[in-house]
DNA sequence: TAACTATATAACCATATAGATATATAGTCA
DNA sequence: TGACTATATATCTATATGGTTATATAGTTA
């Protein structure tokens, strides 16, 4: 088990690294392209296609993943394979994700 | 155990509230805050002291985070006690940190 | 080589946001 | 009541960021 924050102190300078991770996870596309690659890589095509933006959008976003080492890339002919690189992510998403589901399935149930 | 969010897909307008939960979070003075909320709760002016900010800056956030529920708010005489209202952050900031804190620390070994 | 496909990058614009300053509100105490 | 303390809010500025358009780069194939 991960040890708790309430533990220990962290410094200025670690507040700003654990900030810029939330950071990264705070952009609806990038969340969108991370869900795309957990069933496994796709080329940059396939995730423009997927997700219905611009491919320099994609790219952009995949350039910002990748910085972070979220995502691996791999080239193959002309097209660049991405990958998830760090499945750490999927565990934050889940705590999150899971209680966003719970409230808006809720809410959603008020209406019914 | 929480779900994984590679099990289930997710709305358009789920990762947009996902996305928000995770912004919440990227900002160091809002991670210094619940840092020292962490211990238990405070005062306005506590916690400008501990932040070493302005007053309307702490206020501001404050305000960011009680919209968001992830702190309480109760008033005795003209204080404000400010407490952590939603405990699951801090399991989102032990995955972050921890592998922040092992990175850095490795970082500074390197020079020693 | 030229034409084509896939991806990356540059330049730009609109919007969002953190922080500062000034002010307003509200509770306390004389 | 008035002075004081604590907190909130309004306004403004500088900066960061997401998205678009246009263009560059690089690999492929005829």
């Amino acid at each position: 088990m991960v040890k708790n924050m309430a533990e220990i102190e962290m410094s200025e300078a670690q507040l700003e690294v654990v900030a810029d991770r939330f950071r990264l996870l705070s952009d609806p596309m990038r969340l969108k392209i991370l869900q795309c690659l957990r069933e496994g890589e796709a080329t940059v095509s396939q995730l423009v296609e997927a997700t219905q933006s611009s491919q320099p959008n994609v790219s952009k976003h995949l350039s910002i993943l990748k910085g972070a080492g979220l995502v691996k890339r791999r080239q193959e002919g002309n097209s660049a394979y991405f990958s998830v690189g760090a499945p750490f992510v999927f565990d934050l998403c889940a705590i999150v994700c899971d209680g966003v589901r719970k409230e808006l399935d809720e809410k959603q149930a008020s209406f019914s």
